[in-house]
DNA sequence: CCGGTAACATGAGTGCGGCTCATGTTAGGA
DNA sequence: TCCTAACATGAGCCGCACTCATGTTACCGG
């Protein structure tokens, strides 16, 4: 019978979750022992023995609660995905950005934060796609990797601030969200702190693209519902 | 074919490049089954032993010419780099286009088109940051994946087309096709033929980027060095 | 307090795949 | 014709992801 509390990570990517207190904490420590080594030798050179080691733990408890390396990172990332949004949500609440663009701007300079202070995340973040299958949690209807970050931002979006939904909103955000992703991985792929030039650069290409798609929240033009960017 | 032709790939990641005749064959009857080991089984589960038996070669003939498995893959993925450049070329000879916004649209729907026709592309293009590390040609300066495709780009849009050059064109070009590629992987992901409407909107992304930061030709405001997009 | 059961723990061992290397064969020039 | 370098070969090595048989601890009903 459960010792404690409600899951509120989701569980699709580990084997067992812990439910007695002792096994909660080598949880972590190997969630921690992985994000440390990816950012040391970063995910290929990373072998399952060294994470056990560096977690104190014998290799066979890992593949208790893990069904391999890639799920262990993507458990990770999933880790990271929470705290992201919980960061996202504090960021909301002490300024709350008035439209679409203004609140990608919160969303890349958290990002960017993530990118510089959280333990693995410049290596692998949750819009990973390493291997292709970060996040494939449901395989039929194959929702994963940013589509699945697209999809809480939204919500976060619509909750928290309310901005205006739109129709097609769904795939505009995940756009967004795959475009950005690809030039923020860019800006840190050679500099710990990211290039500030490609930093700007994304934020400059997802707010344009969001306003030019869901247009400002001032003047509102809800006409021309597919049409082009009108630059 | 020459009997020796001057190298016309980056031999980067070729440990021997053939030299008599009766091993050029080989060569390229090892990347074909490489390409289409991809596209049945994905970069994961392809191993070197299958490729070499798909391609009617022992494992040894493999490794005398490729470093391993990444770098099978990344001559693959320069080998698809050259056939791109050249159905480009070809594409922009037939009707080339006025500005940069519509030289993206060709980039776009030649990529398209690669992903559907040629084998193997779909799994792992000459954009693919497989292992981090496609691409990774010079050590130092760290010129690498969409980096050296942005410049072959450059190259060939300043040549073939005059467009007009730019201060900062590097970076835009850079931002633009690592925007781009990211979309359209995310469009061929779960189609074999591309979703038509994340396509659509990769080219619509591309296209608003690059006029709000290039200019259109007919109007040419050079003012704004380095301003935002003004939507 | 005492079993009983399920969660937890352990690490030697297995299978597999990337890659090597010692040895043999062919091509092309002098 | 011989010599050298390019080419060819496949059994085997090595490292790593992952398993499994066996033992230990926590929790609960009685």
């Amino acid at each position: 019978m459960p010792e404690v509390e409600s899951d509120s990570l989701p569980s699709g990517s580990v084997r067992r979750r812990p439910m007695q207190r002792r096994s909660v904490a080598r949880f972590e420590r190997m969630l921690d022992a992985c994000a440390a080594l990816l950012d040391d030798v970063g995910y290929d050179a990373m072998t399952t023995s060294e994470v056990a080691r560096r977690a104190g733990v014998p290799i066979g408890t890992l593949y208790q609660f893990f069904d391999g390396k890639q799920a262990l990172a993507r458990a990770l990332a999933e880790r990271n995905l929470e705290v992201f949004l919980e960061r996202l949500h504090a960021r909301f609440e002490a300024s709350p950005p008035g439209d679409w663009a203004d609140a990608a701007s919160c969303v890349v300079a958290e990002f960017v934060e993530m990118k510089r202070t959280v333990p693995g995340f410049a290596a692998i973040d949750f819009g990973d796609a390493r291997a292709g299958k970060l996040f494939m949690l449901d395989e039929e209807r194959q929702v994963e990797n940013n589509q699945l970050v697209a999809q809480r931002l939204k919500e976060l979006a619509l909750t928290d601030l309310n901005l205006p939904d739109d129709p097609g909103l769904d795939r505009v955000l995940l756009v967004a969200v795959e475009a950005a992703d690809g030039v923020l991985r860019l800006a840190f792929r050679h500099r710990l702190d990211g290039d500030p030039d490609l930093i700007a650069e994304a934020e400059t290409l997802v707010r344009g693209y969001l306003s030019a798609r869901l247009g400002r929240i001032d003047n509102e033009q809800k006409n021309e519902p597919t049409g082009g960017v009108t630059v």
